[in-house]
RNA sequence: GGAGAGGUGGCAGAGCGGUUGAAUGCACCGGUCUUGAAAACCGGCAGGGGUUAACGCCCCUCCAGGGUUCGAAUCCCUGCCUCUCCGCCA
């Protein structure tokens, strides 16, 4: 949530930084909102302030053995009135929750303007391109040719947009996982956490998912909001819903490995071959919160643990800084980073890096107490994956492919395959 | 699944339907004392919102949502959560 405060005092320049994002600020309606929200809030609390003040005389009236008759003939209207206006307080204040609720983060200053993809900003390469003396497969003819991926089986069990993975190929993929994890606890300072892979709605909407992108979601059937994570950023985000951290605690830094689900409604016909965009897949990811002004530098450096594992698994990648116009909901500033696939000659997102600043600590009250001010104030919110696991195993395989059709596994995961230097077709 | 107890400020823990947004203790912050520290003593210390140039004034919040009442932390209903015992279970 944007700043009450700011789109208050200056709903125009809230307006001209959200079109940069191509989101068109309603100011006629945000001010009419504004302006009944203010004279109700005022009659309200006025016609409060009058009961308060009668039922305390009433009070003392009573204990001093007066007759109270009279007083309470004062009271007796009162009482239809305030009902019938905080009832339209409450409703317009619904109206301007949604209201906010709906409205994006603000794109950071040094985000480049744009309007989808076509206008991200590279920011750096790492690795060479590897060159074949075969011609490269992808993951989906390796993978079935060595019989660790099938995806007929898994649509026979479920549908499409599922995997099974067997032997080897399921072992590497655990593999990965585990090697980020390690790679993050022991080098980078996040603190593992295992956490619920079913949360509340008050959690999605703490992180943003919720009300906007409900159709994103996988809702569990029952009466209660339940829904399956679309990513381990909401359950370990909302750690710190409705929590004081004192000083000491900060930075706080998780990691945590977890299938996401996610719907891909409107992904119709996109990627519908292989591993690229499942409705489950594994993710190890990381999540900080930080003071204020240390946001964007925690940015940087997560955005490099997360290139650190590309790094030692020694796949090329690049980083991009996304446009306005790409730019995720909560996010203010993010990076992708896109490694190199052999089987489809072009750079796919592997992790995505965003600072949301107070937009998501704001929905969620996540607050650390400043020892300045002796005061809580919101804390900054940054995470990212490290990586999509699913992802990493389609740029090993593919990368990694030799002309036999065997892979050769990283030196890096080597400790984690039993010491196994290539995978090669099963019996 | 059955039976019971309970959810109050950063934490612990009081609270008769009425000047209680809340005793007390701990923690924390400031001060006195001390060479320094500790102890002791004094003072401060919930969150959110409205309004104001500011001092201030006002409103809301004692798990959540309804209800009773002139007035609810306190009474009633529903939900959620926690704890204890029994049963079942990985």
């Amino acid at each position: 949530m944007l700043d009450p405060k700011l789109l208050r005092s200056e709903p125009e320049k809230v307006a001209a930084a959200l079109a940069r994002r191509g989101f068109e600020l309603d100011l006629k309606g945000l001010a009419e909102l504004e302006r009944r929200r203010k004279s109700l809030q005022t009659r309200v609390q006025e016609l409060q302030n009058r009961r308060n003040t009668k039922s305390k005389a009433i009070g003392r009236a009573k204990a001093a053995g007066e007759d109270i008759q009279p007083l309470l003939d004062e009271v007796a209207a009162l009482g239809d009135e305030l009902k019938a206006e905080e009832e339209a307080l409450r409703v317009v204040q619904e109206e301007l929750r949604q209201f906010q609720l709906h409205l994006p983060n603000l794109p950071h200053e040094t985000v480049p303007d744009g309007k989808d993809e076509e206008d991200n900003r590279e920011e750096r390469r790492w690795g060479e391109i590897p060159e074949f003396d075969f011609e490269p497969m992808d993951h989906v003819d390796l993978g079935e040719a060595l019989g660790g991926l099938d995806f007929q089986a898994a649509a026979r069990l479920t549908g499409s947009r599922f995997v099974v993975m067997h032997g080897q190929i399921a072992r590497l993929h655990r593999a990965l996982a585990q090697f980020m994890l390690d790679l993050h606890t022991r080098e980078h300072g996040y603190r593992e956490s295992y956490v619920p892979y079913i949360v509340n709605d008050d959690s999605l909407y703490g992180t943003g998912q919720l009300p906007k992108f409900h159709e994103d979601l996988f809702r569990l059937e029952g009466e209660r909001p339940w829904y399956l994570i679309p990513t381990a950023e909401v359950p370990l985000t909302n750690l710190l819903r409705d929590q004081i951290l004192p000083a000491d605690a900060l930075p706080f830094k998780v990691v945590a490995h977890t299938p996401c689900f996610r719907s891909e409604a409107g992904a119709y016909g996109k990627d519908t071959r292989g591993m690229i965009r499942q409705h489950q897949f594994d993710k190890v990811e990381l999540v900080q919160a930080v003071r204020p002004e240390e946001s964007f530098e925690a940015l940087e450096a997560l955005t490099g643990h997360a290139e650190k594992v590309l790094q030692l698994l020694e796949l090329p990648y690049r980083v991009v800084t996304l446009c306005s116009g790409d730019l995720g909901f909560s996010a203010t500033k993010t990076y992708d980073l896109e490694v190199w696939l052999p089987g489809q000659g072009r750079y796919r997102e592997i992790s995505s890096c965003s600072n949301f600043v107070d937009f998501q600590a704001r929905r969620m009250k996540a607050r650390w107490r400043n020892p300045d001010t002796g005061k809580p104030e919101l804390l900054h919110t940054i995470n990212g994956s490290g990586l999509a696991v699913g992802r990493t195993l389609v740029a090993v395989m593919e990368n990694y492919q030799q002309g036999d059709g065997s892979i050769r596994v990283p030196e890096v995961l080597r400790p984690w395959m039993g010491g196994q230097e290539q995978i090669v077709p099963e019996g």
